[in-house]
DNA sequence: TTTCAAACCGCATGAAAATGCGAATGAATT
DNA sequence: AATTCATTCGCATTTTCATGCGGTTTGAAA
């Protein structure tokens, strides 16, 4: 017994490229694939897939939004939302509408598959980055901790906040650019953050 | 019941000075004093006195920051922030940083103890001169410069200001990542800036 | 109609930042 | 004694940014 796919996504080739891996893999059936959120409502109730591929960014109606009309059309239907980016606003609206699973789309195919079999067994694929963020959603006082973070580490962060160059930081406090980079590679780290105005954002918010 | 009072202060002569009046007059206790703001963070907060006496003008790191650090350490303390001069980026930059009065040192004796007895009810102790600024500063009149940015620069810029890095922003509003260079390269002449962070800090400020 | 600003695109180059993989010290804790 | 952690430093690689130069199109203002 197949797990019967459809896919939602604008973009002819990505689409076609889906279809084609679904069919082509053991224990996955792609039953439809359309290019617009209409279309797939338009269609889908009458036979309703296991598992329903859905773009985030889509020509006219949005993803989120039509994942809110088709649960209540194919309410045994699961929704795997694919998009490019980890984007927030999305991310919850998307979950909040009642998608179940969130991957990006430079998902390795193997990692799709399971993840559309991970999705259809009851689980909620995502990725680390967006686990973590849903998890933190839920916290309530995930506010400001400078308390994660050293003095001297802080002390650098505020630097980076002025907009100083790592070796202004340097010669600022007297230690080499070598160290600025560990300690603000220290910091990322435990922000969980990938650049300077991600760490900014993320311990001085506005 | 004493007011337990720690001094900040770089100069010798000053710092004793102050630790003798205070421990000499009725109603306060000098129970710390440091040369270095680095001293007591490393000391303070192990036994937090009712108000600190910071110096603005510190070796190392400066007073502010000083009191940055502290008001997390000791979020029971007062700090009143001790200075020589009325310089205003110090001054805003004090209050910012969690200080709550602001006297000068040339203050008499009398009206200094009168200070640190205000602060420690609740009161925020400053010369007319320096209420005047604050005062000033929160009149939006002088405030909130037009960004002479047009709509879409200033669509970057809020893209920017989340942290997206060029790429994505182009994919987000469909033009090219060269596109995105122009734009930016646009809003740094105009702002007068050379990075991420300067842009930001200029149109966002804290 | 000319002029101009805004929005768009491309290429190229050097500088800066992010990241990976170390490693040594000293202080504090277990 | 072993472990953890902050702090310091180095080097190499990849990615992103900043900037200079060139351009087109469009619509509004002069």
């Amino acid at each position: 017994m197949k797990i019967k796919v459809g896919i939602v996504e604008d973009t002819k080739d990505i689409r076609e490229g889906l279809a084609m891996l679904i069919d082509a893999s053991e224990g996955f059936s792609c039953t439809h694939s359309f290019p617009t959120a209409e279309d797939a409502i338009k269609t889908l109730p009458a036979d309703p897939p296991d598992v329903v591929l859905m773009d985030i960014n889509l020509p006219g109606m949005q993803g989120p939004e039509c994942v809110k009309i088709l649960k209540l059309l194919c309410p045994h239907t699961q929704f795997l939302m694919c998009t490019v980016y980890e984007e927030d606003e999305h991310i919850f609206e998307s979950l909040k509408s009642g998608a179940n699973g969130y991957v990006l789309k430079k998902t390795a195919p193997d990692k799709l598959l399971e993840a559309i079999a991970d999705i259809f067994q009851g689980g909620s694929p995502m990725t680390g980055g967006i686990a973590r963020k849903v998890i933190a959603s839920l916290q309530p006082s995930a506010q400001t901790k400078p308390a994660e973070l050293s003095l001297r580490e802080f002390e650098i962060l505020e630097s980076l906040a002025k907009g100083y160059r790592y070796k202004e930081i340097a010669d600022k406090l007297f230690i080499s650019i070598d160290t600025v980079r560990s300690h603000i590679r220290n910091i990322y780290e435990k922000l969980q953050v990938h650049s300077r105005t991600e760490a900014l954002n993320k311990v001085f918010p506005k």
